[in-house]
RNA sequence: GCGGCUGUAGCUCAGUGGUAGAGCACUCGGUUGUGGUCCGAGCUGUCGCGGGUUCAAACCCCGUCAGCCGCCCCA
């Protein structure tokens, strides 16, 4: 009997997801897909150090986010010489440390994308991780953003979802000055738990709303009914402005979503109720269902327009509009709910047959010549069994196995794995043929 | 951070006091240069961890850790 070896259970840890290659490939097409349609809008990329001075993190009081936070194992108790270090919880406040240290070398209008990794120690359930990639656009000018960045967001969020085999959604829009101007001509001086739990209306109801905003936000019940009124109104154009900031509001979101008006009704719509939990933002804000999934009630791409970016940062005036898509959440809920299914465990189209060691060099320049063609190609590792071979093709799923001549006078043969059929093949012609049944062989 | 539920093979789970099982997956085989199906054989477990009760614990009790779900918050 040998001994046992010790072994550390593998296992996954908590709100960190890893997948199987049939998984990565898809996401990675999602994400070469979200790229090219930031890119064709202009946006440039930008990526951030996954680190940040404790101090920027916090620089906007943000203390409730659940910073992880980075030190050596090895660290010196005693020495706190280092900058205390976190790890980005979102990508908003690296853009606007980096806007602001960069300031004299970016040409503004600024419009960048950014694809990263961000942390959050919270507690992880279906959607909701600890480790996420979000997919983020923003667009950052000094001293005034024109309105028309505002309706840009979801003129290309629409592109980047409707590109993606997600289903129906729903990119809902407002502006936070038309309830915060209502809020301010019925005297309510604290606003975010009105606006906290206003923006639960849709999942909880309006019974449940009413009844925190007047036990816990201490509003009358007039107030209560004006401000359910107002967030529950489906036709902007019969809310009557109480002040100058509601009149603002109802404009700007008049003009945003006229100028998306070239995209389909059910895709885009305007929804008073709709105010962001965040307090940053200050104008237009978004959110996103997913229309065929009701019952995964939160949005996977949010954002809005703040009017200060980088107001600690540097003593210029930034505001900017950016959405983000939260890439991880929406992959995990799509795939919760079947809609990503893998297939390719490997992004090879053709096997290379090798039949005996002695035609390897040949098996070799056979690969390299449809490399050169376009084709990706993979050579099989040993000269094992055909069986072997076979079966290992069909196991990764790849969709052609190259027969390379066995014998000097022969010719190539490709055998078509999903129909069974196999034909000679002329090396600096062959092309997959069109399938014409989609049956798989019997 | 608060509450509920659950931890048994790689996966999905059965087993509720008498020293561990199924299906799937995986490996090999069913002769010569051809995969999937079928048939046969095989491999895989500190029964999450620690303690207690008992002649005896995967099973009962206590603790602990982890996971899932809900809340909070948010992508």
């Amino acid at each position: 009997m040998s001994e046992k070896k010790k072994i550390y259970k593998p296992k996954s840890i908590s709100g960190f997801s890893e997948w199987l290659p049939e998984i990565r490939i898809i996401e990675q097409q999602w994400l070469d897909h979200i790229r090219s349609v930031f890119e064709s809008y202009g946006y440039t990329s930008v990526e951030t150090p996954a680190v940040e001075e404790l101090d920027v993190l916090l620089a906007k009081g943000e203390t409730d986010k659940e910073i992880y936070t980075l030190t050596r194992l090895q660290a010196d108790p005693d020495d706190d010489k280092d900058a205390r270090l976190g790890l980005h919880f979102d990508q908003t406040v690296p853009l606007a440390r980096y806007t602001a240290q960069h300031f004299n070398e970016l040409v503004f209008p600024f419009k960048r994308y950014q694809t990263q990794k961000v942390w959050r120690g919270e507690r992880p359930q279906l959607g909701r991780s600890r480790e996420f990639m979000q997919c983020d656009i923003d667009v950052i000018n000094v001293d005034h953003l024109p309105l028309h960045f505002d309706a840009e967001m979801p003129a290309v969020i629409y592109e980047v979802l409707d590109g993606l085999n997600i289903g129906k959604f729903q990119i809902s829009i407002s502006n936070r000055k038309i309830l915060l101007g209502l809020l301010e001509a019925l005297g309510i001086e604290d606003t975010i738990p009105v606006t906290r739990n206003v923006d639960k209306l849709e999942k909880i109801g309006a019974e449940a709303v009413t009844t925190i905003l007047k036990d816990e936000a201490g509003l009358l019940q007039e107030q209560i009914n004006a401000i359910l009124q107002l967030a529950q109104n489906t036709d902007l154009s019969s809310v009557n402005a109480q002040n100058e900031q509601m009149q603002e509001g109802l404009d700007e979101l008049n003009f945003v979503m006229d100028q998306l008006s070239h995209l389909p009704d059910h895709a885009i719509k305007a929804d008073l109720s709709i105010v962001r939990g965040l307090d940053y933002y200050t104008g237009t804000v978004y959110e996103t269902k997913l229309l065929d999934i009701p019952e995964f009630t939160s949005s996977i791409c949010s954002g809005g327009r703040y009017d200060d970016l980088a107001g600690s940062f540097i003593n210029r005036k930034l505001p900017g509009v950016g959405i983000s898509i939260g890439f991880t959440r929406l992959f995990e809920v799509l795939q919760h709910n079947g809609l990503v299914q893998g297939e390719r465990k490997c992004p090879a189209d053709i096997l290379m047959i090798l039949p005996s060691e002695e035609r390897r060099a040949i098996v070799a320049d056979t690969a390299r010549t449809l490399r050169k063609r376009g084709f990706k190609v993979e050579q099989y590792h040993a000269p094992q069994k055909l069986q072997k071979q076979l079966s290992y093709a069909e196991k990764k799923k790849i969709p052609y196995v190259w027969f390379p001549p066995f014998e000097d006078d022969q010719q190539h043969e490709v055998k078509n794995m999903n129909s069974g059929e196999q034909q000679k093949a002329e090396l600096s012609t062959w092309s997959p043929q069109e399938d014409t049944s989609h049956e798989n062989a019997a």
